[in-house]
DNA sequence: TTGCCTTTGAAGTAG
DNA sequence: CTACTTCAAAGGCAA
């Protein structure tokens, strides 16, 4: 495994002549010098800093949206009673009771990076619904035997209804997928935002891995076979118009019970839509999450709750930080389950493709290629300031191996580069080397893993933090 | 209303 | 085969 933290981050077998800007002359001399503890110190502070400002900062609006998310939760509750409870309370059990079972061959099981028996990666158990093994929602702890009055309660998070509710496939927005273990959790020394160090890994204390949104319980997720599947969302694309659907299939069909169409159509329903309500609704389905979404999705709520901090696009860097400080072994944890994911998707959806959702959302980043023709981040422009060599070298500022190159396609090559620029994610050294993967090894990770542009990173890799960006040359 | 932000990984396309 | 792109989740925010 490769513990990226030489510290010497020496040439690392990297060949490539480097071209060092102006400032990462600097970043060498940095990067050459151990990451010590103090330095840790530093950016854990730096960080604790930035999380409490903007908590405080913040904390009025984020009450606001608090009382505002009850007030939508409260709502969704009204339509949601509309639905036939399941019992059992996890609602990705009720609907993934509905799935045949389907004994996935597990060829990984025997030589395969991860043993489940190892790791508790969760396969079949015994007294479980047979399917549920396969899904991450049982191994994450299905809801928890007590969660106390005060949880529902806690600003923001919304949490033993829908629990029961949830979906693994996306909520809502405005549901925030409920963390089971949450007044389990441990209390992070510091709000920890990030640091591997008041982390404990999520499956043990975790949350529900709700994944099927309710409305897949009614009309919209619907296998071909009939059977529902959260993966399966309404060809709207946006989750958010999960919620719309319901409220059109649920409030707008009752009211044409009772008032007919044309008068339960200003409810919810314009012509057009009625009109196109009356076309055959072609189902989306969503891709398996991987590995660090499933990540996302448990921790999520945690992070929001350590961190006051609303905003996914904060929370998800420090998601990230979190997810390259977990060990190898918690991370193969993950790497299963969405392996497991995979597995199971594909059995439901054989002839479905990842293509098949291309084109949904914007081709923002294509746009912005075209009109970085200029710019030095583009890839191109990229390998030649760094001295890439296509997947041969290593990126010279910051050791790492392509995946530099993404960041610089999104103007910035930050993820690698420390505050200063230095690579705190130091290469690997000569002697540990990143498994090649092309080569595969005992690794836990998957081949997914293995064959990844990266090598799952494992180091701290504390670069992402939010108030860094100003370093951006850009 | 829609897309962006932000993360990693999987899978697609393009050359 | 490699490089690059798109999408998956999430919720605030801006246009």
């Amino acid at each position: 495994m490769p513990q990226l933290n030489g510290g010497g981050g020496d040439d690392l077998g990297a060949n490539d002549e480097m071209i060092p800007f102006k400032d990462e002359e600097d970043h060498e001399k940095i990067r050459e010098s151990a990451f010590t503890e103090s330095d840790l110190a530093d950016l854990k502070s730096s960080l604790v800093n930035e999380s409490e400002i903007s908590q405080n900062s913040n904390s009025a609006v984020i009450r606001r949206g608090q009382q505002e998310d009850q007030r939508i939760y409260t709502d969704k509750r009204e339509h949601l009673d509309d639905v036939p409870k399941h019992q059992d309370g996890g609602m990705y059990k009720a609907s993934y009771s509905g799935y045949p079972f389907l004994m996935l061959p597990e060829p990984y099981l025997p030589n395969g990076p991860v043993s489940p028996s190892s790791n508790k990666v969760s396969v079949v158990q015994q007294g479980m619904h047979p399917l549920t093994p396969l899904l991450p929602y049982d191994h994450f702890n299905p809801s928890p035997p007590h969660i106390p009055t005060d949880v529902s309660q806690k600003p923001g998070v919304h949490r033993h209804q829908s629990q029961e509710i949830s979906g693994f496939y996306s909520l809502p927005q405005g549901q925030i997928t409920p963390s089971m273990n949450w007044p389990n959790q441990p209390v992070y020394p510091l709000p920890s935002c990030g640091f591997r160090q008041s982390f404990s890994s999520g499956l043990q204390s975790s949350s529900s891995f709700p994944r099927f949104s309710h409305s897949l319980m009614l009309q919209s997720g619907m296998h071909p076979t009939g059977i529902p599947h959260p993966a399966i969302v309404p060809p709207s694309g946006k989750q958010e118009h999960d919620q719309f659907d319901r409220n059109i299939y649920t409030s707008s069909r009752a009211n044409d019970l009772l008032f007919g169409p044309v008068r339960s159509g200003i409810v919810f329903k314009s012509h057009a839509e009625m009109k196109r309500e009356k076309e055959p609704k072609k189902p989306v389905i969503k891709k398996p999450l991987n590995a660090f979404m499933l990540y996302m999705k448990e921790m999520r709520a945690k992070v929001i709750a350590e961190c006051t901090l609303k905003e996914s696009a904060a929370i998800n860097q420090i998601l990230g930080r979190r997810w390259h400080a977990l060990t190898r072994e918690e991370q193969a944890k993950y790497y299963e389950l969405a392996r497991k994911e995979r597995q199971l998707h594909m059995q439901l959806y054989p002839s479905w493709s990842a293509r098949d959702n291309y084109g949904k959302k914007k081709r923002r980043k294509r746009d912005k290629q075209q009109d970085s023709g200029t710019d030095p981040s583009s890839p191109k422009k990229c390998r030649a300031r760094f001295g890439l060599n296509q997947q041969t070298d290593w990126c010279g500022p910051c050791r790492r191996k392509k995946k530099c190159i993404r960041y610089l396609q999104r103007g910035r090559c930050a993820s690698p580069h420390s505050s200063d620029g230095s690579a705190i994610d130091s290469p690997p050294s000569p002697v540990n080397h990143p498994p090649n993967p092309a080569s595969p090894t005992s690794s836990p990770l998957p081949q997914s893993a293995k064959r990844s542009a990266h090598p799952p990173r494992l180091s701290l890799d504390f670069s992402r933090i939010k108030t860094e960006s100003h370093n951006n040359p850009d």
